[in-house]
DNA sequence: CAATAAATAATAGCATTACTATCATTATTA
DNA sequence: TAATAATGATAGTAATGCTATTATTTATTG
């Protein structure tokens, strides 16, 4: 079985709804590729038209300009996370196994067979967002992009994160930040791993198994009842 | 009393020594704030020798470009932070207290009469590494530039505090690790807290106790003996 | 103090970027 | 089949990210 999961994006992220078209579709699973291949800074509008076989007016009608196509992707990846998260912890009643669980999916390469999108791939996704997510919100439209609600699939996964450990421990205060906290170092540390290892204390083994680990330690140490 | 204290900087930062002219100090000092002001990405070095009374091609002749000149204030920055921990630190004996004097170090605003340089504002530098100090290392030169040893600073700060919480609890296996996250944390969340506040728990209140009190207790959680 | 060197200013130029606009052509749909 | 919408082709413009050249000022040192 696959599913193919259509996720509804908030209509501010684009000029015209690049799931609607095979052309927009393309710029998406493209302009991904490419921004990961040559990182967000080299990454042009230019060079992707002419990838996808395109011009870059064309571009400019779906997106208006790279940084909302990067909101567009890395809103995406949010949405979709939350999406795994809600279906792993379908059924789940242990809140310690449902912490787990939402950390082993931050941290794990997705390659995931069953859950897939027709169009961006979720492994892109994932190295999208550990390579350039803190550019989509570390500008000086985020209070823009923030009122137009580009930030609810982030706030909405960190909301249900917070609620589970709530839901462990009822009288820890700090749930949002410690959900926040995981999420971000999830990201950094394997980018760190990788690149800057002495921040870490991981080898350069091919699993990410040490990361887990520390991050679920962080995690209950810190909400131990 | 007044310190000025002189940081040595890496020679790869630059290509002509800005702390040795007026002119280099000058673009030093006026790019910070031009950067703080309009954030990174609008940021050129047309505009700050304009606004320096200079010529972009001057500039040119201290910085490569501007994530060179990026590099540079970021890498004063970590370069500060350690000095001043070092200092701070200074006669301490009790582990548990230098633990609680780094985190109120990387959470205050700073404010030292006492230490203080000649030409970096600490509350410039300061400003900046919350918006852009990731920008320092998520970029595609990375690799080339840990070689050329850059983030140097930044590694030293995490050794030092790791060493600190191996001092706390000589059992504690991700140190480093640890380490690197209080120090991402700190400036995210101080970043959260004011643009996306629903990452937290903390009120837009004008002090960051609470923001202290969270990492004190992720911290001191983590490495309870 | 003059001579020389070094730093800076002034200016130009060039390829690329980040767009916007126009018009022709090809699909789609009514 | 006519009308509408989407795309392609092409052009253009201001700004960016540089490099180069020459003139002028400032510093150094013989």
């Amino acid at each position: 079985m696959e599913l193919d999961i259509r996720i509804k994006m908030n209509e501010k992220l684009y000029l015209r709804n690049p799931e609607e078209s095979a052309l927009g579709k393309k710029i998406v699973r493209n302009g991904i590729q490419l921004i990961n291949k040559l990182g967000f800074e080299e990454f042009t509008f230019k060079k992707l038209a002419t990838d996808s076989g395109t011009t870059e007016a064309s571009i400019y009608r779906y997106f208006e300009n790279k940084h909302r196509l990067l909101m567009y992707l890395i809103s995406w990846y949010w949405n979709y996370l939350e999406y795994k998260v809600v279906f792993s912890l379908n059924n789940l009643k242990d809140p310690e196994l449902k912490l787990k669980t939402i950390i082993k999916l931050l941290v794990e390469d997705h390659q995931n067979k069953d859950l897939n999108s027709d169009y961006i791939s979720e492994k892109e996704a994932y190295r999208l967002l550990i390579w350039e997510g803190s550019k989509a919100y570390l500008t000086r439209s985020i209070a823009k992009d923030n009122k137009d609600r580009l930030f609810k699939p982030y706030k909405d996964l960190c909301e249900r994160f917070s609620k589970v450990i709530r839901e462990y421990n009822p009288t820890y205060k700090f749930s949002h930040s410690l959900a926040s906290t995981i999420l971000e170092m999830a990201h950094s540390l394997k980018f760190f791993k990788q690149n800057l290892p002495a921040l870490t204390d991981f080898p350069k083994e091919p699993d990410d198994k040490k990361i887990v680990l520390f991050l679920e330690t962080l995690l209950f140490s810190a909400i131990a009842k």
